[in-house]
DNA sequence: ATAAATTGTTAGACGACTCTAATATTTTAA
DNA sequence: TTAAAATATTAGAGTCGTCTAACAATTTAT
């Protein structure tokens, strides 16, 4: 276990690389919020460590080591999530801030408990898997609701974003996980759709939004 | 809200100078386990930023606002103590280690809603006082096992104490928070204490031991 | 009252992490 | 294919928090 820097740096990475599968630094930068030789330089160190595989202006790219790591965090950014909805009654769109600080708490058994309490949850509250203790990650395929014809019916199962103001805003439309929808329009000018929910309302939603709502049909 | 570090040395500074008053040096470097320069260095710096009241060769004083400060972090510690006893089912001698990474959170609504489940505790899982949002401390008044006379029945309200060996060696004497015990013997030799339990059993106590239990006659 | 022991401070250095300014490499466009 | 734009690296410095070694002040013991 590294610094708490080192971890955020190694979470952003995997983070940017489920994607590309190599990331820049101009990206990590970019993402961290620190200018390029901080992350030029944290990038060395973390070669040094194993942590990454990195030549100078060739990609970064996570080794297995640093793979596992990142995973290890993700988990437990995720059950900390969940737990603080589930357990602690938080709103789904309070909780990311709160387990950016709470991923780094080392203690196996703190997470253990919170594994257990939960029943060994497959899912945080955005819909995003939670891996294993073993770092395995149970991928679903997803599709966005950006991708549905029209007249298609689908559940909500996933937002790949879980910055509160974004939740605030799916709040305020009504909707959440697991809820049922219908493709009732699709606007060619500007991309947004409209939804009939399963509260009978019509819902309108941008393209910028509805790209990142995931659902299966 | 200072980094990590300096909230370490306000706390270590505050739990000193409850006794005396004034805090020195080495002490907290002992306290810290850093080297006296350090906390030298350090102390400046909390000088300068009104956390401290300091001169050198004199001692270390905490300011009204750096007595507000290491009371709210003493407040998050023992709130996640008594959390991770009472909704996480962990034991007394597991929680500290944990309480110490959980006090450093930075989230009002986090400790907020552990209050609201807790229902406004007054005390810890060890009988400590937890201050109120406003930094009040319900001081009780203590009195030590040692100090109780021979026939005196009394019931144990707090440990002074939360290190995992200490409290596990109190599981292992079957000792908790609120049992009543009855003083048998006091031998003037070694200063151990011999307790009649509620349990019928017989507890002997070392001095070391004794000297750490609060009780309430 | 001087010496010895204890306690505290200063000087100087180092690692982790960040920055700005200057420079180098790679990519893209003319 | 050379110039311009985009990306990346190096050089050098600053803050935070720590250290060792050397020195200074204070307390205690002889
Ligand atoms: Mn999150
Ligand atoms: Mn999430
Ligand atoms: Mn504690
Ligand atoms: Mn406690």
């Amino acid at each position: 276990m590294g610094s708490l820097t080192e971890e955020n740096y190694i979470k952003s990475i995997y983070a940017l690389s489920e994607a590309t599968g190599e990331v820049y630094v101009s990206e990590l930068a970019k993402k961290l919020e620190v200018k390029l030789p901080s992350v030029n330089s944290m990038v060395k160190r973390l070669a040094t460590k194993k942590l990454v595989a990195y030549a100078p202006y060739k990609g970064i790219k996570l080794t297995e080591k640093g793979k596992k790591e990142a995973l290890a965090i993700i988990r437990k950014h995720r059950l900390a999530e969940l737990f603080l909805v589930k357990v602690m009654g938080l709103g789904w769109e309070e909780v990311h801030d709160i387990a950016e600080q709470l991923e780094h708490v080392n203690s196996s058994r703190f997470y253990e408990r919170i594994d257990e309490l939960l029943n060994r949850p497959k899912f945080d509250p955005h819909g995003e898997p939670i891996p294993d203790s073993n770092g395995k990650i149970h991928n679903q395929q997803r599709t966005s609701l950006i991708h549905l014809e029209e007249g298609l019916t689908a559940t909500i199962t996933a937002v790949t974003e879980d910055e509160k103001s974004f939740l605030d805003h799916l709040n305020a439309k009504g909707l959440q996980i697991g809820d049922a929808v219908t493709i009732k329009k699709r606007e060619l000018f500007d991309g947004s759709i409209t939804l009939l929910h399963k509260s009978k309302k019509e819902i309108l939603l941008t393209h910028q939004v509805a790209e990142r709502i995931w659902v299966e049909v």
